[in-house]
DNA sequence: CCCCGGCTAAACACCG
DNA sequence: GCGGTGTTTAGCCGGG
């Protein structure tokens, strides 16, 4: 008796965890560091890692927000904030802020007050980089300057010795050629970082000087090259095709490889929680108007030439709309690969959504452009190293030890940099921190998680904090392999929860393996190895792990020579996954809703790139037989990456569906007729895979399906 | 309120 | 008998 009582109590401890621990984000950055078990305190910071460290400011400012509301300290004020009040539970309000965890952080905070939050400390931020940047420059500014006046000594000396010292001169003069690179550089890498903190939606998009200056640097024809390069032609075809073939050939490639290689990978890795793979019509408009922004973003402001020619002087009558339309200048439009030219702005809108919708090949532009963004920031990433480098070689100090308060060490940009864009081993997409992937509040959990409550239950291993439901992030997480991918490090050396079910789990285990088939054991070593919260409460999770295997047809057991194994049946797999899911509008309503931070952006950035997975989906290496890889193309779950998977990791991709071709099944749960129930879809994506599809039918397929029952 | 999916706990059976 | 494996049931919880 008293023992039940007693884990009645535990059982239920405040499970206020609900859905917002899957809304775990981002990633990490801890998110490549393969060589160990470090935990990872070195001396420098990633660009992620100082998102982090932002939104813990962020979530630090919302403590001490929270605190002032729950002790009826309501700042008189204007602000939006209090447009929508704080019902901070008694509980909560009872709680010293620093116990609150970001989670709680996140159900208590109105996304608007998070919002609030997060932007003052971006404010905050971009003003203490501007600052930062500055004082690089006016350094490099003081060293040419002193460069100068001793060439000026040196020349007068020169003279006077008459010594014809021609080489010494040169050799000055190219220093300071140097320099102006160094300087150019400089404003290169601060324009890159508010860019990036711009798209991801970290700093409200505002045109700066920056942008400006980004411009003159960055001239709008290397852009266009770096365009053609990547996409070849403008035709939608062959930029689908290019994007595909990206993002099917470097799932392990690393950041430094050639140009149009580095880039991908990531973007579909990224990609969204389960289902998402529809983007519903009424949602289509909203994601035109984060693409748009996202142009918006990368070219600044209005005279942001991206793809222009520069050559006509803009017109007088459309100066206002003209003028604010990112893609629309000097009476051309400048959508990539396009300029049509357009009289005014009236015929240019009616152009964009003609010419330029929402639509496979609007996406599939917007993804290479996103590759673009990404590379010259990977080349951003490069360059500054070298800045780096030099400025170290010639003793020059990067900024002081603190320039400014703020725990971010921006000193090291340079080689934060680097880290971000190099130091990712075994194929690991490393969470880029360019446009390809904002933020994304799904993954902020880890992060935030990592840094405030890791380790707060450690005191005992109830479930007090535990018990997430992670079918939560099942339904609408990211996916698993891409945010496991991801915090692959921080999942094996945090006491964190994985925001997944046990069944995604041991699926993610079983096709992880080579054979695609799994013994018991390998499974649980297989959560031990990833998961420092499975190291812990063994019986609890192993029996979990036996109960979902046994509960769910999908998992198969097969008998083998050596004992019996666990496989995949993928079809059983999906057919769980309720079919309403995919592509739900709520689902990404509660993502905003539920998030906050910047969160539109993330989720239409998924949804962009979820969209696009169909790229990857396509078939030429896929087994046309396979009813599986059918299945997966038109069912959306939460872990669309393990279909990229299917096709990397196994050449033959016949996905685990025939556990006969390692050995007999000895007994498989019974279902009847679930075998002929497969044939709908089967036949509806019939023809899909016999010819590589035209990404526009594809897309109408995966579409069609899901949203019949929505519109 | 009901249903369903997910999780935990536990009992039980089988087997080496 | 013991431990591992596999199955099944029950109860709870949260979301739809």
């Amino acid at each position: 008796m008293m023992v039940e009582s007693a884990s009645e109590t535990i059982r239920t401890t405040p499970s206020n965890q609900n859905g917002v621990s899957s809304l775990s984000s981002q990633s990490d950055g801890g998110g490549g560091r393969e060589g160990g078990s470090n935990g990872d305190t070195n001396g420098e910071i990633s660009p992620v890692d100082l998102l982090h460290l932002q939104q813990q400011q962020a979530l630090q400012a919302a403590r001490q927000f929270l605190l002032q509301q729950a002790s009826g300290l309501n700042s008189p004020g204007s602000n939006e904030v209090k447009q929508s009040p704080v019902q901070v539970p008694v509980s909560m309000a009872m709680m010293s802020p620093q116990m609150i965890t970001p989670q709680q952080m996140q159900q208590i905070l109105s996304p608007p007050q998070l919002q609030a939050l997060l932007q003052q400390q971006q404010a905050l931020m971009l003003q203490q980089l501007q600052e930062y940047y500055k004082k690089q420059q006016e350094q490099l500014h003081l060293q040419l300057l002193t460069q100068q006046q001793q060439q000026q000594q040196q020349q007068q000396q020169q003279q006077q010795q008459q010594a014809g010292k021609q080489a010494a001169k040169e050799q000055l003069s190219s220093k300071q050629l140097a320099f102006q690179q160094q300087l150019i550089q400089m404003q290169q890498l601060q324009q890159q970082h508010i860019l990036n903190l711009q798209r991801q939606g970290l700093v409200p998009l505002q045109p700066t000087a920056a942008m400006q200056s980004l411009q003159q640097a960055m001239c709008p024809s290397d852009l266009q090259q770096l365009w053609k390069e990547v996409s070849g032609v403008p035709s939608s075809e062959e930029a689908l095709k290019q994007a595909e073939g990206l993002d099917l050939s470097t799932n392990s490639s690393n950041s430094t490889s050639a140009f149009p290689k580095a880039a991908s990978a990531h973007i579909p890795l990224h990609s969204m929680p389960n289902g998402q793979s529809h983007t519903p019509k009424r949602d289509r408009a909203r994601l035109f108007e984060w693409i748009s922004s996202f142009t918006k973003a990368d070219s600044g402001d209005d005279h942001v030439p991206l793809y222009s020619k520069g050559s006509q002087p803009p017109s007088s009558h459309h100066e206002e709309h003209a003028s604010s339309h990112p893609l629309y200048g000097h009476g051309e439009c400048k959508w990539p690969g396009c300029e049509a030219l357009c009289e005014d702005m009236g015929q240019f809108i009616k152009h964009l959504n003609n010419e330029h919708a929402l639509d496979d090949r609007s996406t599939a532009q917007c993804r290479v452009q996103m590759q673009v963004v990404q590379q010259l920031e990977i080349q951003l990433a490069k360059e500054s190293e070298r800045l780096q480098a030099m400025m170290t070689h010639l003793h020059m100090r990067p900024s002081e030890p603190k320039p400014f308060n703020q725990p971010l060490n921006l000193a090291s940009s340079g080689s934060l940099l680097k880290r971000d864009s190099e130091a990712y081993p075994e194929g690991l997409p490393h969470p880029p921190t360019s446009a390809a992937t904002p933020i994304t509040p799904l993954r902020q959990g880890p992060s935030v998680i990592s840094s405030s409550s890791l380790h707060t239950h450690s005191h005992s291993h109830t479930h007090a904090v535990g018990p997430i439901r992670r079918r939560n992030s099942d339904k609408y997480c990211t996916p698993i392999a891409s945010e496991l991918a991801q915090n692959c490090e921080f999942y094996k050396n945090a006491d964190v929860r994985p925001p997944f079910t046990y069944a995604s789990l041991i699926r993610h285990a079983i096709l992880e393996s080579p054979e695609r088939q799994l013994t018991l054991n390998e499974i649980y070593n297989w959560f031990t190895r990833k998961f420092a919260y499975f190291r812990r409460n063994t019986a609890t999770w192993k029996n979990a792990v036996r109960h979902n295997l046994s509960l769910h047809k999908c998992f198969v057991r097969v008998e083998n020579v050596k004992g019996a194994v666990w496989t995949v049946d993928e079809v059983e797999y999906q057919k769980r996954r309720p079919p309403k899911m995919t592509g739900s509008p709520t689902l990404v309503k509660n993502m905003i809703s539920g998030l906050g931070f910047g969160s539109l952006n993330a989720s239409y950035q998924a949804a962009l790139a979820e969209s696009s997975l169909s790229l990857l989906n396509s078939p030429p290496l896929v087994t046309p037989t396979s009813a599986a890889s059918l299945n997966m193309l038109h069912v959306g779950h939460d872990d669309v990456s393990s279909t990229v998977e299917q096709v990397n990791s196994n050449g033959s991709c016949s996905p685990t569906l025939s556990p006969q071709q390692y050995s007999h099944p000895v007994h498989v749960k019974e279902e009847p007729t679930e075998l002929e129930e497969d044939s709908r879809p089967v036949s509806l994506l019939a023809g899909v895979t016999h010819s590589l599809p035209l990404p526009s039918d594809e897309r109408d397929l995966e579409e069609d399906l899901p949203t019949e029952e929505l519109e």
